[in-house]
DNA sequence: CTGAAAGCGCTAACAG
DNA sequence: CTGTTAGCGCTTTCAG
């Protein structure tokens, strides 16, 4: 699979491959004449930029790292498509690595991607970072994660105001008429999820409730763990009349469990979620949740990372987009 | 972000470029002695190899390029998270396109990947394709297709026994006492949905039932299409007693417009899908479908296309997997 | 406008 | 065992 080359082409034309590299990569001091005649001979004999050795020397590859926990969780893969898509209409390709939720994993192809010359990297975070190490990592390349697990932290980042999304969560079960309303699958390994904790919390004092949180110590917010935490909750006594999960998967695995419990949603127990993944507009889903507007996100993120290729030196950025609330059919009005 | 390069070590280390090289990729033969010294220093100093400029030299870059129609669809990123993770395993890096099923996006990626120089491209097709432009990209570098949409040219893939499978999806509504079976979103654009087309019919054939079969005129299975599709049906008289749609994302969109018309699955009517994807195991889904090994099918594609890699003359390779049913309760007996 | 030549960071002969 | 050297395919001065 030996290819042809601009020096191929340039014997082939009788001219310097210098002049070919000019034809090709459009520059604009040679004669217009030629460059036809150039790019019509590239075709014919099938030429294609190696933009291996164009990196090389321009020292920048037009490729992007995306490291993201899992590509299982549809708010992630919806994330990931839209992603590379826009990045590909900038010109630039994303490589993808699954950190499988594992902090090692993450450092670890965070330093492959290094070695692999990437221009930026786009992180989706686990949670907490052993931030030592990372900064180690983020120094040496443009870096935006996305997720508010950097608040604290002198990084790039965009999210969705997941503290804000989740007063508007609580605010609405009150409104609704709730006044025992489980937090549920708060993990404390993740600022975003502190954040989400703390916006129910704020809602809570606000409205005179009494909080009533349920922990997760799972590193992930999937169905399994909802539907593994919630049988549990189930099979003892317990007053609320409304569960908010931490993330639509959460609510899903919990459905899942009230199902096999025997309670029913929303007629015994109200249920929410937050993220609005597509699946949770499904009838039989059909699950009030905090949408984020992930292909904001998404473009965003890139534009971020793009700018700070181009400008080092830029102060970092912070996005925090607005949340919306969802409403749907998994929570239904009490009567005081 | 200027990094360090062999030459600084080297300098730093007081030897010749080429040793630190040697001491780096793990070359026989150096000294254990300066191997360690130079090793400690690249720690030191923060030296990451640049494997831009090793592909360059080695004429292999390790990377292996993805191009997948959509990653909305569960089964398609639940496939890529397995290729993505097993190819890192074996020391490849994925870089990821979206052809969002578009033949011309997809030839398009294709040579992009093509000038990326990856060692290789795993490609799940969006169906028939322009033959002609596709062979040309494939003559290029190895290929190693997921899906039978091949299975007539001359080119390495991988795929579920979509003919068996349907075979077996059939023959059990005929078991449970089905007699008119409506074989629901049938694509002409796309071998691998022919075959299951034909597995279909031929059952229908060995066990003397009339065949009935719902056309798709779109490119694709997603949900939205099986909602249109089933809203319409649904709409108009109609006499068989069970679905069998040609992709789980198919049936849950029927479902949903089943949900919508009154319809009762499975009492008032059976729903079979094929895929299974991970969200057909809820509940509230709970549909019975045939299962495709995905993680089976990463890893051999994988496999497959490294082995061509490797020995690029060796013989196309065509790997059918066995398809299995897997028993929910969307499916429900008639009495006869 | 076009050609010649240097070099991006690294590997792989080839000598010593 | 280690150093020297010639490229990999391309862009980019610098001359002409």
């Amino acid at each position: 699979m030996a290819s042809v080359t601009l020096k191929d082409v340039a014997k082939v034309a009788g001219v310097s491959y210098a002049t070919v590299s000019r034809a090709v990569s459009g520059s604009p001091e040679i004669s217009e004449d030629t460059r036809r005649r150039i790019l019509k001979l590239c075709k014919e004999m099938g030429y294609t930029p190696n933009s291996i050795a164009r990196s090389m020397v321009k020292r920048c590859t037009n490729i992007l790292g995306l490291i993201v926990p899992s590509l299982n969780n549809p708010f992630m893969s919806e994330l990931t498509a839209d992603l590379e898509i826009y990045a590909r209409n900038r010109g630039y390709n994303l490589m993808v690595c699954n950190s499988s939720y594992d902090h090692d994993l993450e450092l670890e192809v965070f330093s492959l991607l290094i070695g692999r010359q990437v221009d930026g990297v786009i992180m989706i975070p686990v949670g907490h970072e052993p931030y030592e190490s990372l900064s180690a990592l983020t120094g040496q390349v443009p870096t935006v994660f996305i997720s508010e697990n950097m608040q604290n932290y002198p990084e790039n980042y965009v999210s969705v105001d997941n503290y804000r999304g989740m007063q508007i969560a609580t605010e609405y079960l009150y409104s609704l008429g709730h006044r025992e309303i489980l937090y549920f699958g708060a993990r404390s390994d993740s600022k975003t999820h502190e954040l989400r904790l703390d916006g129910y919390l704020s809602s809570c004092k606000k409205l005179g409730l009494e909080p009533h949180v349920l922990r997760s110590s799972y590193s992930r917010s999937s169905r399994e763990v909802g539907y593994t935490l919630a049988s549990d909750y189930f099979s003892r006594p317990h007053s609320e009349t409304a569960i908010l999960c931490a993330a639509d998967m959460l609510a899903i695995g919990v459905k899942q469990a009230a199902y096999e419990a025997g309670i029913r949603i929303p007629k015994d127990i109200s249920l929410m979620g937050f993220d609005n993944i597509s699946f949770s507009a499904l009838p039989e889903i059909d699950l009030t949740t905090i949408n984020q507007p992930t292909q904001q996100m998404a473009t965003s993120a890139v534009d971020m990372l793009l700018d700070h290729i181009r400008n080092p030196e830029a102060a970092h950025g912070q996005l925090i987009l607005p949340p919306a609330l969802i409403e749907r059919r998994s929570c239904r009005p009490i009567k005081s």
